[in-house]
DNA sequence: TACAAAAAGTGCGCGCACGCAAGTTTGCGT
DNA sequence: ACGCAAACTTGCGTGCGCGCACTTTTTGTA
């Protein structure tokens, strides 16, 4: 079904893509993220470095790869595996904790390594925007094709608020302001943040839904 | 109130930011964006190339902010203007198609440019972003601090539905794929866009704002 | 099987982004 | 009025991102 194309070609291209991902974060865990040039990853994978730079835009980009994966396109076939009759926003909260909770993620090392890097940290927190593709297509097929705009507003925003989430998980940009009153817990979990910033966008995903459904008996409707 | 540091020093930074946007989309517009070297913008505002980077870390970034200017803080003082009695969701949806109208944005010529080049529009688009933490202040500023977190989600899933509309607007990020049945609009007034894009956010921010009222009667609860 | 079109890889070169370690200006307390 | 500390600017050097033109590999077709 989403095959795409299976031939040689793409074989090899993702064959090229792992390659670098896992030379690029074995170097990183090896001689520190600072130590370990363009040149270096490239050499590792057996590709030239100007082919590099086919793949990865950028050195963090190729390190967090390795971690980040192939989550994005996971996620929307997790959304697609659900049964029709759950609601979406639980569909949605559900396959996305579920694919940020997957034992393979945790990689300590390589984690650790992420969260203490700025510069990795903020790669890995925008490595989250490329869930919006997907996820419009997964909310789009439940949806219907009348809701494709809306469905495209409601992927973005939970990107963002995935995106939200994981900023908060790995420290946040800069240190949180000394709040007068309240006490500020520091990080949590990750699930529970991710289900936090998700839930603020619950009604959004059900107003869509509930729109889609009654466009659904009266077509003639806008 | 919204002061901040008014010395010397914070009037001119401000200056040499102005003259440094106002030099990039002069010069981008006389040459063309392709023959305008960053040492040509630094000369012509009167700084070091390294100073240039210490303002924009990139050059479209400088040439779009001629532009973009100070739409960000714009935004969130148009939200914290409204009354009280106002729907959230109408502030923020009135208040972010207002500054999208701003008659001084509309400098033909250089939106005509931007909208061209695929860099240039690549970082017009992106610039959205930088509404999500002035859109957070002004969100919690209604919601009460309790609900800090919630309106980080929300400020952060706006930008992002406006960067959708901001993304359709100016042509999408690639061809549009044919679609079967349906008739597609290329493009449309940037407020429709705008109200229609953040229309699917309206239910969340609603919720939200229920929230915070019945929080504000019962203290206790969470 | 042979071949032409398409796609991916590669070498080269140019600016650019940015860390670092000075030098210079502004702000503030005494 | 003075002087110190913090903030800003600047020159230098390094590695990187990417456009371009060219070679090599893969694919679909005759």
């Amino acid at each position: 079904m989403t095959a795409g194309r299976t031939g040689l070609r793409e074989q090899k291209k993702q064959a090229t893509r792992q390659a670098l991902r896992e030379a690029a974060l074995r170097l990183a865990l090896e001689r520190g993220p600072d130590n370990v040039r363009v040149d270096d990853i490239a050499d590792a994978a057996g590709v030239s470095p100007r082919t590099y730079n086919n793949y990865f835009s950028s050195r963090e980009q190729a390190i967090v790869a390795a971690v980040t994966a192939e989550r994005e396109s996971r996620v929307a076939a997790a959304i697609a595996a659900r049964p029709d009759g759950v609601r979406l926003a639980d569909a949605v909260v559900d396959a996305i904790v579920e694919q940020y909770t997957d034992p393979d993620a945790q990689d300590g090392d390589a984690l650790l390594l992420i969260t203490t890097r700025p510069a990795l940290r903020e790669a890995f927190v925008d490595a989250a925007a490329a869930i919006e593709h997907p996820l419009t297509d997964a909310i789009a097929g439940r949806l219907g094709d009348a809701g494709r705009d809306t469905a495209r507003v409601l992927a973005a925003s939970v990107a963002a608020a995935v995106r939200v989430a994981l900023d908060r998980w790995v420290g946040g940009t800069a240190a949180a302001p000394p709040v007068a009153g309240g006490l500020v817990v520091p990080s949590g979990s990750l699930p529970d943040l991710l289900r936090a910033a998700l839930a603020a966008l619950a009604p959004a995903l059900d107003a869509a839904e509930r729109r889609a459904a009654s466009a659904r008996h009266d077509p003639g409707r806008i």
